[in-house]
DNA sequence: TTGAAAGCGCTAACAA
DNA sequence: TTGTTAGCGCTTTCAA
């Protein structure tokens, strides 16, 4: 069996009170005593039992982590390990809490109270896709990633939507191009919306006008993308270039312009976002809006952890920096 | 704060044991009893404390998960996504352990008894990387995945590594190859060293002699496959085809064979292993070998429930057939 | 068929 | 400065 507190005081010929006191770092203890004890802790690799620590009220060290998406998300990795550091650092496991099912019958709260969890980060779920009333409610900290929730203990953090699009489009026309497009993602996605709304503002900044007709719809994969090119390719004047909200509806608008018998990036241009491992392996290359993703990973749990310990911290909102990678697919404008 | 069984007892009129009973599937209550009970607890939505639960004996039903590769590894996310069904279905979370760091100090035992682990999935390590002497000691369930340690209380699940190499060298040779070569990975990971027994055994089964020379050193990356590549052209006979241990390095092979001046797969054949999502984009696309990685992920966590709950279970060890997939990278051996 | 009570490993209030 | 003890939420033995 595993050790217990019980045989530490043993081994140190002290109570069970001493040697949770010398644990919990309180002060009170002979220094000599203090030494006697953590030696005995190494001795026996002394672990205190975590589930009778935070039944006692004590911290559980778990923090959960809650998907929609499924793991298939091609981020959650770059997520993961950039929470890693964090979770070692701060002495945090993470709980990937798999007994969901967003249904009626199903409590996140309730999950996480019966796991004692401290704090959860929330990956993947649009806006409007779900209710966390009751988790605000509960008040169990929450970071969200990519939604923007900021209430009670939750804060959100997300990569600048806003001002990547802005720059995608600046940078499109900068080289000369007027007919710019923008090739949207999942309508309720909060960071779709950013990066309309960046779209919007780079056309405003460039001085050229919005169009309704060159803002398709499409839900971030490589089929929409595709389909969402065709259609704005039959266009009586398509765009030069279009800003896509993901890689993989970058790829496939790249298949569509090809299929139409034109070619990327002399007649059109094509911007992706997130830069995933394949944007630098397709033929061209694909110049695109790389996300942070480690960054917002361990920053999801530095934030999360700072709402833990701090119980009237406000709701934070972080908003990570984007860095545009020029490779292949941009040119300059057609001459008409 | 959380509702907890005192809350439905009083609720239910009845003790804190008859709803023990009740949600432990006691059959000496009565049936009306029952009911009120259930109904009870679905009013409060009450689940029961894992840690209390896990305090007195009972299940955590808590499995973690321990890697070194670090999550970057390819394969992670879908090992996962395979987990997940498996996990829903049988009742688990996953904590992943992140408490580690490969020394003296950590004990991943200790780590587990203090979160009252049920079982644990081990993946990426090496032979001879770690020692896992205690954990088999300890009688914890674990599942390793990738590595043979059949022992105790602990199995593992993995490819059929051997098979597939055989495959790709029969496959090679009939297309007329007969200097086929062998990009090693990483020398005391398992599954090359079965690998490389298939290729041998592929050799062996299309009449071809072993050559020392035709096996290179590498570790899985494209950094070593493109200089491995290097040295094979260099031979005085350079191979006309190549098994690579993975699609990383057969994407480097590629590069190096095309910064030599010749083609895939006009002059050199080149099959990879894993089948990750690149392999499909990559030009020339490649004919590789497909892991079937979300079984695995499955089996692992069913393995890992039967030996949890079968205390006496013979070390389970299973072996997931894998599937060639024929894209461009491979053709007919060019005549001398 | 039900309930009272002990005890899992730990922390913290209180007493010594 | 140290130890005794109650109690966290739960299960389980034993008595009713």
């Amino acid at each position: 069996m595993a050790t217990n507190i019980r045989d530490v005081a043993k081994a140190a010929g002290v109570s069970v009170a001493t040697v949770s006191k010398v644990l919990n770092g309180y002060t009170t203890v002979n220094k000599q005593t203090k030494e006697k004890v953590l030696q005995c802790v190494r001795e026996l690799q002394f672990r205190p039992n975590l589930a009778a620590r935070s039944l006692v009220g004590r911290r559980s060290m778990t923090i959960g982590i809650f998907l929609t998406t499924g793991l298939a998300h091609p981020f959650f990795t770059r997520i993961l390990a950039g929470m890693e550091q964090a979770l070692q650092k701060r002495g945090y496991d993470l709980i990937y809490l798999a007994q969901m099912s967003w249904s009626k019958e199903y409590s996140l709260v309730r999950h996480c109270q019966s796991r004692n969890v401290e704090g959860v980060v929330v990956f993947g779920f649009d806006q409007g896709g779900a209710d966390f009333g009751e988790l605000i409610e509960s008040r169990i900290p929450a970071v969200f990633i990519d939604l923007d929730i900021r209430e009670g203990r939750a804060g959100y953090i997300s990569s600048d939507n806003l001002e990547a699009a802005e720059r995608a489009v600046a940078y499109l026309a900068g080289l000369n191009h007027r007919k710019i497009s923008y090739l949207s993602g999942n309508e309720y996605s909060y960071a779709n919306r950013q990066r309309l709304a960046g779209y919007r503002a780079g056309l405003a900044g460039a001085g050229l006008a919005w169009r309704e007709e060159y803002v398709t719809k499409g839900d971030y994969t490589r089929e929409t993308g595709y389909q969402a090119m065709q259609e704005l390719l039959a266009l009586p004047e398509p765009p030069t270039a279009v800003v896509c909200c993901s890689d993989m509806s970058a790829i496939g608008a790249i298949d569509a312009i090809r299929d139409a018998g034109l070619s990327v990036p002399k007649e059109v241009s094509v911007i992706g976002f997130d830069d995933i491992e394949l944007a630098g392996y397709v033929r061209p290359a694909l110049t695109t809006v790389r996300q942070d993703m480690m960054t917002i990973g361990r920053r999801a749990i530095e934030l999360l952890d700072e709402l833990i310990v701090d119980e009237s911290l406000a709701p934070p909102e972080v908003i990570v920096p984007t860095e545009l990678v020029v490779r292949e697919s941009c040119g300059p404008a057609p001459a008409d």
